[in-house]
DNA sequence: TTATGTCAATGACATAATGTCAACTAAAAC
DNA sequence: GTTTTAGTTGACATTATGTCATTGACATAA
């Protein structure tokens, strides 16, 4: 049961073309100067037909972003499970730079998300569920490090995990506008001053 | 020598009108939504009277920033000598908490600015200069750190800088949107994790 | 095969905001 | 008292948005 008549696979060719005319256009001329006008240039449709399968320029973004936030999501999701303060670290590396890594694949996208979220609502909504989802997760993590007496039991999980993940997210945005990025001294830094932190004695 | 002439005076008077209906404006209905046409209408000036004095809507915003922005640049300069571990750890403490103080106490000029700064370059540019003071003040606190073997000296000053004062720009931005903060518990949670890592043992 | 209904596609239009500029007015200079 | 200057002004050209009545190609049923 394919429902996909001459009429319905031509709409959708549209919607596709209209697509890939944003995330052209928005590329190469980043979100806020980007106008409906030069998408359906590209497109080749009416100035109208933009309206018929998005709701504004927002929601072309918001199309844009879905695949590479299930990418995101699944990171988030990564298992946790150290039995030693050394697997935990390693661990921690290994998703960080999973993390990093991703962005950086994405970084055309990144920028103009970057851009978007302080402009448009709904990608800042968006963005917001990507670190809801990223603190979750970290927040369980520290919890299963404290109940095997790795972590320092005093602190409060929510409050290290929004720490741990902002860190992530601001060298993320960093690294995204860098040229040549140093991703592994990086991620060892990071991972260093989250478990030791800088005063400890080496 | 006052160069206040009854004309230059009534200048004067239009342009601090034009400030007060901005500032007005902006924090009744955010950066995005405001209009000139809604700030010259508070400020009783006809339309064209704004841009004699601004560039255009970013310019009120920088206008109204500067003042802020100088006491910014202070916290960013205060002196780091310490001798001892726990003294580092309390003038740290010290700095995060007149860091986050001085944000909260801008509250509604910090909301502005967060909004602002994803839209305009001007605002985001001013922004990214109090960044580079702090984490040029605080690369200079790490390598003094360093010297006197109370930190870490296998990891990079300028790294590190920049990882401690993004989870301080990040919590910031939580506080302002906050509604009864516990400043206290944060300011712990910080100074406990940059100085020694969420694994060290207790 | 033809007639009828439906829906994707369209662009003109109403609306709203921006930045410019020639004209105006009141103060300063002479 | 007249001329010059500087601050002020709103109309205008420009540019973008989102809506909607209209169009015509395709689907459907007789």
């Amino acid at each position: 049961m394919k429902l996909t008549t001459k009429r319905q696979k031509q709409a959708m060719e549209t919607k596709r073309k209209l697509v890939k005319a944003a995330e052209e256009v928005f590329f190469e001329q980043g979100f806020q100067k980007s106008t409906i006008q030069q998408i359906i240039k590209v497109a080749e449709t009416g100035y109208g037909t933009a309206y018929v399968y998005f709701k504004n320029k927002d929601d072309f973004l918001v199309e844009i972003m879905q695949e590479t936030m299930e990418e995101f999501y699944q990171v988030a999701a990564l298992p946790f499970k150290p039995s030693t303060q050394l697997e935990a670290e390693q661990l921690i590396a290994n998703q960080v730079k999973l993390f990093l890594s991703l962005a950086l694949k994405n970084k055309e996208l990144m920028k103009i998300m970057k851009e978007a979220i302080g402009i448009s609502e709904i990608v800042q909504d968006k963005w917001q569920t990507i670190r809801d989802r990223f603190i979750s997760s970290i927040t369980n993590d520290i919890l299963f490090a404290q109940s095997q007496s790795l972590a320092n039991k005093e602190l409060v999980p929510s409050i290290v995990a929004r720490s741990w993940f902002y860190t992530n997210e601001m060298f993320m945005w960093e690294l995204v506008e860098s040229d040549n990025p140093n991703l592994d001294e990086l991620v060892l830094h990071m991972t260093i001053l989250y478990t030791r932190g800088l005063y400890t004695s080496v």
